[in-house]
DNA sequence: TATGAATGAGCTTTCATTCAT
DNA sequence: GATGAATGAAAGCTCATTCAT
């Protein structure tokens, strides 16, 4: 692909990630073409479709924070690694992320429809994690990840309720994790 | 008002609430005066713009669960209160009324901006049974009423999120509300 | 169904003869919409698709073709009935209605999946001219009433691509249809 | 011109008469392009528009049409060889290439116009060939060229209406032209 | 007052043509 | 010369809202 369509490409999937991070998937096509400084139809020729261009987004989001989150869990202790990464996932990651939410939530796009390998790798990175800590006591046996998945979106929708008390209102939800 | 104003008045807003709960905001007025067997116009005449019929809808539907928040509350003893009502909100009304989880999620209409009443005769729903499971000794001492409906919030989204689980995870979630 | 709605539908269904008879499908509907002095979604509303509108006019002026056929063949002989009848069709009806003739030759729209009943009330008009005229002796035996439909499309044609000739030119073609 | 250019052209030309002959002038240009093996500015280096490339195809293959016609004519008595040509171009050459049975028809492109050596060149053939029937005496006398050319309009338009009959329909049609 | 027809701005998408690489 | 990315003007269609009947 030649330099100037990667560069616009990459352009056009920053803006989308900024405009459906803020308004959701309301925001028209032509408005990202327009503060990517392109014209509509470069916006169709990366991605055919808007659902498309959500996908990729989205997608794209994904593949960043299952990365990040290996890493993180690396460097964390078994019994803690789970929910450092949920805690940070909720306050760095989807804070400002609104199509991280939304598509976390199955909202505007069905993750593991439309790209398994992305929902698998982010589920597969919560069962390690998940595991680990049920192993080292800290989280309750009775779980599985597709339940963690779910919290995980009640603490995004707690932080979307009261940001101002986000940090200690998700240490809350957390909490009913944990193995008493 | 006349009675058929009225009449048409009530039907258009059992009809909006049936369509907002299903479909979210995303039905059309026509098809919402279409099903309520009435003309466009007249949805107008009692709801100048959609969203004053979707706060209507909302207003409505929090009115209707503030009664029956008070009626439970009563029956139950002080310590149980607050968590039979949390499951019954979210299992009860929210199951099948997607107005009124993002009501409460805060999208699509500022509950406590258009409506203050009734968002103050919820609070103090909520304030009156914290504050008695508090006394009690089951809820966290740490938690005012406003921590309350974000969680609330929260155990909305992992219904969503799973609804087949959501019986299960939604006590998983006000479990991070108890006093360990 | 109100008189001015009555009223539009018509002025549209009038507009868009002209237009298609004219330019074919290529004329947009915001331009039949603009001609008509009505919004785009006036059209829509009577109209729910392009394609739909086209149907409406291409009957429009199949049945008012087919009536006028019954007519004129009730005034003429048998042996003469069907070769009036198709001269007419060609040089009154035709002339300037590309939709007509188009449909005719079943470009734009498939008139015998659309409106089967139009299109049956058409070819027994003309299986009925033709047997007549096959019974006086004047047209070929050999022929049945979809060969003469086709008969009638190379009409068009040979008037399309001659027009200050048509009429000449049209006896040269139907007398290939007469019994030696 | 380089050799590749040259190679280029004859390549797009080829691909854009199969195209237009499937589908009419409705293909993309980019289709073609990417059909061809070459970038959409390649197409447009030899072709400045896509009406530029449609009558250089139909210009080809009116070219291609005459030398094949003159030969044929040459094997054919006088007394047959129009009837032999027009049957010809309308089965084997008309058959499947609505490209050129647009052209024939002045749909698209207006052959006299834009390419008139190649329409005289057409013209002269069938010319000849009148001429030849005439004094031969199974002609009409009372048609010149322009009418012939209208008639093998009618016979591709005959064609197009009903290909499964189409042999037999034709010689219906050219039957009109034979004298009597 | 009720009706539902009319409006028209706005959305997604396509494609002939231009132009940087 | 070739490439194919970028452009941007339409086009078809939807729907909140207004207004004649």
């Amino acid at each position: 692909m030649r330099a100037d369509a990667l560069r616009n490409r990459a352009r056009v999937l920053e803006v989308a990630y900024e405009a459906f991070a803020t308004d959701g998937l309301a925001v028209p096509i032509d408005e990202i073409a327009r503060r990517a400084g392109v014209g509509a139809g470069t916006v169709y020729r990366h991605f055919p479709t808007k659902t498309d261009l959500y996908r990729a987004v989205v997608e794209s989001r994904f593949d960043q924070l299952v990365a990040a989150g290996r890493a993180l869990a690396d460097g964390e202790p078994a019994a803690d690694a789970l929910f450092v990464l949920l805690r940070t996932v909720v306050l760095q990651w989807g804070a400002a992320d609104r199509g991280l939410k939304d598509a976390l939530a199955g909202e505007g796009v069905d993750v593991n429809a439309a790209m398994p390998d992305t929902e698998q790798a982010f589920l597969s990175l919560l069962a390690d994690l998940l595991a680990a800590a049920q192993q080292a006591g800290t989280a309750r046996k009775d779980l599985d990840v597709t339940d963690v998945k779910a919290i995980l979106a009640g603490a995004f929708a707690v932080q979307d309720a009261k940001p101002q008390d986000a940090e200690r209102l998700i240490e809350v939800v957390l909490d009913g994790l944990r193995e008493r």
